[in-house]
DNA sequence: TCCCCGATCTGGACTTTGTCTAATTCCCGG
DNA sequence: CCGGGAATTAGACAAAGTCCAGATCGGGGA
Protein backbone atom coordinates (compact mmCIF):
# COMPACT_ATOMS: atom_id res chain seq x y z
CA UNK A 1 0.00 0.00 0.00
CA UNK A 2 1.41 3.63 -1.16
CA UNK A 3 0.86 6.39 1.36
CA UNK A 4 -0.17 8.43 -1.12
CA UNK A 5 -2.38 11.82 -0.53
CA UNK A 6 -5.46 10.45 -2.36
CA UNK A 7 -4.83 6.86 0.11
CA UNK A 8 -4.30 9.60 3.34
CA UNK A 9 -7.83 11.22 2.58
CA UNK A 10 -9.57 7.76 2.07
CA UNK A 11 -7.95 6.59 5.84
CA UNK A 12 -9.10 9.66 7.38
CA UNK A 13 -12.56 9.14 6.01
CA UNK A 14 -12.69 5.69 7.20
CA UNK A 15 -12.15 7.46 10.26
CA UNK A 16 -14.93 10.04 10.25
CA UNK A 17 -12.31 12.46 9.50
CA UNK A 18 -13.28 15.54 7.12
CA UNK A 19 -9.53 15.23 5.25
CA UNK A 20 -8.48 19.08 5.17
CA UNK A 21 -4.71 19.74 3.58
CA UNK A 22 -3.49 20.44 6.61
CA UNK A 23 -4.73 16.83 7.72
CA UNK A 24 -3.62 15.18 4.99
CA UNK A 25 -0.15 16.20 5.30
CA UNK A 26 0.02 15.29 9.34
CA UNK A 27 -1.25 11.97 8.34
CA UNK A 28 1.59 11.71 5.29
CA UNK A 29 4.01 12.46 7.26
CA UNK A 30 3.09 9.74 10.12
CA UNK A 31 2.17 7.34 8.00
CA UNK A 32 4.50 7.41 5.32
CA UNK A 33 7.41 6.95 8.02
CA UNK A 34 5.85 4.17 10.14
CA UNK A 35 7.61 5.90 13.21
CA UNK A 36 7.11 7.49 16.29
CA UNK A 37 7.29 11.61 16.10
CA UNK A 38 6.80 13.88 18.33
CA UNK A 39 4.00 17.34 17.55
CA UNK A 40 7.68 19.27 17.06
CA UNK A 41 8.80 16.67 14.75
CA UNK A 42 5.67 16.84 12.98
CA UNK A 43 5.68 20.95 12.23
CA UNK A 44 9.05 20.08 11.26
CA UNK A 45 8.39 17.57 8.64
CA UNK A 46 5.14 19.61 7.51
CA UNK A 47 6.31 22.66 6.75
CA UNK A 48 9.86 21.85 5.50
CA UNK A 49 9.34 23.75 1.69
CA UNK A 50 7.63 26.46 3.27
CA UNK A 51 5.39 27.36 6.51
CA UNK A 52 1.89 25.60 5.66
CA UNK A 53 0.51 24.55 9.13
CA UNK A 54 0.43 26.24 12.52
CA UNK A 55 1.50 24.97 15.86
CA UNK A 56 -2.31 24.93 17.09
CA UNK A 57 -3.44 22.79 14.29
CA UNK A 58 -1.01 20.35 14.42
CA UNK A 59 -1.56 20.27 18.27
CA UNK A 60 -5.38 19.86 17.26
CA UNK A 61 -4.89 17.41 14.69
CA UNK A 62 -2.80 15.12 16.83
CA UNK A 63 -5.76 15.06 19.41
CA UNK A 64 -8.43 14.45 16.93
CA UNK A 65 -6.39 11.31 15.42
CA UNK A 66 -5.73 9.99 19.19
CA UNK A 67 -9.84 10.58 19.70
CA UNK A 68 -10.72 9.00 16.19
CA UNK A 69 -7.97 5.83 17.07
CA UNK A 70 -5.83 6.63 14.17
CA UNK A 71 -2.80 7.78 16.61
CA UNK A 72 -1.49 6.13 19.83
CA UNK A 73 0.33 8.57 21.88
CA UNK A 74 3.32 7.29 23.52
CA UNK A 75 4.75 8.73 26.45
CA UNK A 76 8.26 7.82 27.41
CA UNK A 77 9.59 11.41 29.33
CA UNK A 78 8.01 14.52 30.70
CA UNK A 79 8.06 16.42 27.09
CA UNK A 80 8.68 13.70 25.36
CA UNK A 81 5.51 12.67 24.04
CA UNK A 82 5.09 10.45 20.35
CA UNK A 83 2.68 9.50 18.30
CA UNK A 84 2.71 6.23 16.88
CA UNK A 85 0.75 5.66 13.46
CA UNK A 86 0.44 1.56 14.88
CA UNK A 87 -2.34 0.90 17.00
CA UNK A 88 -1.99 -2.77 16.98
CA UNK A 89 -1.10 -4.00 20.69
CA UNK A 90 2.35 -3.67 21.14
CA UNK A 91 4.75 -1.90 23.51
CA UNK A 92 8.42 0.05 24.00
CA UNK A 93 11.60 0.15 24.27
CA UNK A 94 12.75 3.37 24.87
CA UNK A 95 16.81 4.42 25.45
CA UNK A 96 17.02 6.51 27.89
CA UNK A 97 20.50 8.82 26.99
CA UNK A 98 19.43 8.76 22.89
CA UNK A 99 15.69 9.58 23.44
CA UNK A 100 14.96 6.82 20.65
CA UNK A 101 12.14 5.27 21.11
CA UNK A 102 11.54 1.33 19.33
CA UNK A 103 8.37 -1.67 19.31
CA UNK A 104 8.22 -4.55 21.49
CA UNK A 105 6.10 -6.58 19.64
CA UNK A 106 3.15 -7.64 21.77
CA UNK A 107 3.01 -10.97 20.43
CA UNK A 108 6.18 -12.08 22.59
CA UNK A 109 5.14 -10.41 25.91
CA UNK A 110 2.83 -12.09 27.97
CA UNK A 111 0.77 -10.25 30.65
CA UNK A 112 -0.87 -12.04 33.18
CA UNK A 113 -2.38 -11.64 36.68
CA UNK A 114 -3.39 -7.90 36.38
CA UNK A 115 -6.45 -7.08 38.81
CA UNK A 116 -9.68 -6.30 37.91
CA UNK A 117 -10.51 -3.22 36.47
CA UNK A 118 -12.67 -0.75 39.04
CA UNK A 119 -16.51 -0.78 38.15
CA UNK A 120 -17.70 0.83 35.05
CA UNK A 121 -14.23 1.64 33.56
CA UNK A 122 -12.79 0.75 30.61
CA UNK A 123 -9.08 -0.08 29.29
CA UNK A 124 -7.85 3.04 27.05
CA UNK A 125 -4.56 1.63 26.87
CA UNK A 126 -1.83 -0.64 28.04
CA UNK A 127 1.64 0.57 27.67
CA UNK A 128 4.27 -1.54 29.14
CA UNK A 129 7.60 0.86 28.78
CA UNK A 130 11.03 -0.38 28.90
CA UNK A 131 13.32 1.94 30.30
CA UNK A 132 17.11 1.57 29.31
CA UNK A 133 20.37 3.36 29.51
CA UNK A 134 24.27 2.20 28.50
CA UNK A 135 25.98 0.94 31.12
CA UNK A 136 27.74 2.59 33.77
CA UNK B 1 8.25 2.72 61.55
CA UNK B 2 7.55 6.25 62.59
CA UNK B 3 8.31 8.71 59.97
CA UNK B 4 9.86 11.54 62.53
CA UNK B 5 12.63 13.65 61.18
CA UNK B 6 15.15 11.73 62.91
CA UNK B 7 13.93 8.67 61.12
CA UNK B 8 14.29 10.92 58.15
CA UNK B 9 17.37 11.51 58.51
CA UNK B 10 18.84 8.05 59.02
CA UNK B 11 17.00 7.30 56.31
CA UNK B 12 18.55 9.76 53.99
CA UNK B 13 22.44 8.84 55.44
CA UNK B 14 21.85 5.63 54.34
CA UNK B 15 21.66 6.40 51.03
CA UNK B 16 24.46 8.31 51.39
CA UNK B 17 22.13 11.71 51.09
CA UNK B 18 23.32 14.57 53.55
CA UNK B 19 20.66 15.00 55.66
CA UNK B 20 19.64 18.81 55.25
CA UNK B 21 16.44 20.79 56.83
CA UNK B 22 14.56 20.93 53.02
CA UNK B 23 15.52 17.20 52.15
CA UNK B 24 14.42 16.01 55.31
CA UNK B 25 10.83 18.15 54.81
CA UNK B 26 10.64 16.81 51.27
CA UNK B 27 11.55 12.74 52.52
CA UNK B 28 8.75 13.51 55.21
CA UNK B 29 5.91 14.75 52.87
CA UNK B 30 6.70 11.75 50.51
CA UNK B 31 7.56 9.01 53.46
CA UNK B 32 4.51 10.08 55.75
CA UNK B 33 2.18 10.23 52.93
CA UNK B 34 3.59 7.21 51.03
CA UNK B 35 1.64 8.53 48.48
CA UNK B 36 2.68 9.45 44.52
CA UNK B 37 3.27 13.06 44.60
CA UNK B 38 4.36 16.05 41.99
CA UNK B 39 7.15 18.28 42.41
CA UNK B 40 4.11 20.57 42.90
CA UNK B 41 2.13 19.21 45.73
CA UNK B 42 5.53 18.21 47.34
CA UNK B 43 6.40 22.27 46.99
CA UNK B 44 2.82 22.92 48.17
CA UNK B 45 3.17 20.60 51.16
CA UNK B 46 6.60 22.27 52.36
CA UNK B 47 5.64 25.49 52.17
CA UNK B 48 2.20 25.08 53.53
CA UNK B 49 3.08 27.15 57.07
CA UNK B 50 5.28 29.73 55.73
CA UNK B 51 7.26 29.68 52.80
CA UNK B 52 10.82 27.42 53.44
CA UNK B 53 11.50 26.25 50.47
CA UNK B 54 12.29 26.57 46.77
CA UNK B 55 10.71 26.14 43.60
CA UNK B 56 14.91 24.67 42.97
CA UNK B 57 15.29 22.89 46.05
CA UNK B 58 12.45 20.99 45.27
CA UNK B 59 13.59 20.12 41.90
CA UNK B 60 17.22 19.54 42.92
CA UNK B 61 15.74 16.81 45.83
CA UNK B 62 13.20 14.85 44.14
CA UNK B 63 16.55 14.59 41.18
CA UNK B 64 18.86 13.91 43.83
CA UNK B 65 16.54 11.02 45.82
CA UNK B 66 15.62 9.30 42.07
CA UNK B 67 19.46 9.28 41.57
CA UNK B 68 20.11 7.63 44.60
CA UNK B 69 17.24 5.16 44.65
CA UNK B 70 14.89 6.77 47.48
CA UNK B 71 12.34 7.40 45.05
CA UNK B 72 10.97 5.82 41.93
CA UNK B 73 9.78 8.67 38.89
CA UNK B 74 5.99 7.71 37.39
CA UNK B 75 5.37 9.25 34.23
CA UNK B 76 1.62 8.80 33.59
CA UNK B 77 0.15 11.84 31.28
CA UNK B 78 2.63 14.97 29.98
CA UNK B 79 3.02 17.45 32.52
CA UNK B 80 2.22 14.76 35.60
CA UNK B 81 5.32 13.26 36.71
CA UNK B 82 4.58 11.70 40.18
CA UNK B 83 6.88 10.94 42.19
CA UNK B 84 6.72 7.60 44.26
CA UNK B 85 8.36 6.63 47.53
CA UNK B 86 7.76 2.89 46.76
CA UNK B 87 10.48 1.75 45.07
CA UNK B 88 10.07 -2.24 45.20
CA UNK B 89 8.60 -3.37 41.85
CA UNK B 90 5.39 -2.79 40.54
CA UNK B 91 3.25 -1.44 38.20
CA UNK B 92 0.50 1.19 37.93
CA UNK B 93 -2.97 2.42 37.69
CA UNK B 94 -4.20 5.44 36.03
CA UNK B 95 -7.71 6.96 35.56
CA UNK B 96 -7.36 9.54 33.19
CA UNK B 97 -10.64 11.33 33.66
CA UNK B 98 -9.33 12.06 37.28
CA UNK B 99 -6.15 11.37 37.42
CA UNK B 100 -5.69 9.35 40.29
CA UNK B 101 -2.74 6.97 40.37
CA UNK B 102 -2.64 3.65 42.05
CA UNK B 103 -0.38 0.57 42.33
CA UNK B 104 -0.86 -2.92 40.70
CA UNK B 105 1.24 -4.89 42.98
CA UNK B 106 3.54 -6.38 41.01
CA UNK B 107 3.73 -9.86 42.22
CA UNK B 108 0.37 -10.45 41.36
CA UNK B 109 1.64 -9.44 37.35
CA UNK B 110 3.85 -11.44 35.11
CA UNK B 111 5.26 -10.16 32.26
CA UNK B 112 7.57 -12.89 30.08
CA UNK B 113 8.71 -12.71 26.63
CA UNK B 114 10.70 -9.50 26.96
CA UNK B 115 13.15 -9.53 24.04
CA UNK B 116 17.08 -9.35 25.50
CA UNK B 117 18.46 -5.69 25.54
CA UNK B 118 20.89 -4.41 23.39
CA UNK B 119 24.10 -5.09 23.99
CA UNK B 120 25.51 -2.86 26.89
CA UNK B 121 22.82 -1.56 27.88
CA UNK B 122 21.01 -2.00 31.64
CA UNK B 123 17.59 -1.73 32.43
CA UNK B 124 16.55 1.47 34.03
CA UNK B 125 12.88 0.58 34.85
CA UNK B 126 9.84 -1.75 34.00
CA UNK B 127 6.70 0.06 34.45
CA UNK B 128 3.25 -1.35 33.42
CA UNK B 129 1.05 1.64 32.97
CA UNK B 130 -2.72 0.84 32.69
CA UNK B 131 -4.64 3.43 31.57
CA UNK B 132 -8.52 3.05 32.17
CA UNK B 133 -11.38 5.63 32.16
CA UNK B 134 -15.71 5.39 32.93
CA UNK B 135 -16.89 3.65 29.90
CA UNK B 136 -18.71 6.25 27.87
C1' DT C 1 -21.21 30.46 -11.33
C1' DC C 2 -21.67 32.94 -7.02
C1' DC C 3 -22.77 33.29 -2.26
C1' DC C 4 -23.20 31.76 2.32
C1' DC C 5 -22.04 29.53 6.52
C1' DG C 6 -20.23 26.28 9.45
C1' DA C 7 -15.93 24.08 9.90
C1' DT C 8 -11.26 24.81 10.03
C1' DC C 9 -7.08 27.29 10.46
C1' DT C 10 -4.13 31.03 12.17
C1' DG C 11 -0.88 34.10 14.89
C1' DG C 12 0.18 35.30 19.00
C1' DA C 13 -0.48 35.81 23.83
C1' DC C 14 -0.56 33.00 27.68
C1' DT C 15 0.21 29.02 31.09
C1' DT C 16 2.67 25.40 33.06
C1' DT C 17 6.52 22.71 34.17
C1' DG C 18 10.95 22.58 34.70
C1' DT C 19 16.02 24.52 34.14
C1' DC C 20 19.77 27.65 34.89
C1' DT C 21 22.70 30.98 37.14
C1' DA C 22 24.87 34.08 40.05
C1' DA C 23 24.63 35.49 44.51
C1' DT C 24 23.81 34.26 49.33
C1' DT C 25 23.56 31.32 53.37
C1' DC C 26 24.65 27.40 55.98
C1' DC C 27 27.48 24.65 58.69
C1' DC C 28 31.57 21.90 59.76
C1' DG C 29 36.41 21.45 60.88
C1' DG C 30 40.29 23.75 62.50
C1' DC D 1 35.87 32.72 65.41
C1' DC D 2 37.05 31.95 60.62
C1' DG D 3 37.34 29.95 55.91
C1' DG D 4 35.37 27.36 52.34
C1' DG D 5 32.73 23.96 50.07
C1' DA D 6 28.03 22.36 49.93
C1' DA D 7 23.40 23.74 49.71
C1' DT D 8 19.84 27.00 48.92
C1' DT D 9 17.66 30.94 46.84
C1' DA D 10 15.11 34.32 43.68
C1' DG D 11 14.14 35.17 39.56
C1' DA D 12 15.08 35.05 34.62
C1' DC D 13 14.62 31.86 31.13
C1' DA D 14 13.16 27.83 28.03
C1' DA D 15 10.11 24.33 26.06
C1' DA D 16 5.73 22.30 25.32
C1' DG D 17 1.22 22.92 24.98
C1' DT D 18 -3.40 25.73 25.35
C1' DC D 19 -6.55 29.23 24.15
C1' DC D 20 -8.94 32.74 21.68
C1' DA D 21 -10.76 35.98 18.47
C1' DG D 22 -10.53 36.80 13.88
C1' DA D 23 -9.52 35.20 9.02
C1' DT D 24 -10.09 31.73 5.59
C1' DC D 25 -11.67 27.74 3.30
C1' DG D 26 -14.69 25.06 0.57
C1' DG D 27 -18.91 22.60 -0.49
C1' DG D 28 -23.98 22.88 -1.19
C1' DG D 29 -27.77 25.41 -2.85
C1' DA D 30 -29.83 29.19 -5.69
Amino acid sequence: MHYTRDNMATLLRGHDINPTHQRIEIAHALFSRQEHLSADQVMAIVNTRHSETSKATVYNTLKLFLDKGLVREVIVDPSKVFYDPNTLPHHHLYEVDTGKLSDIDAMHVRISGLPDLPDGMVTEGIDLIVRVRRAA
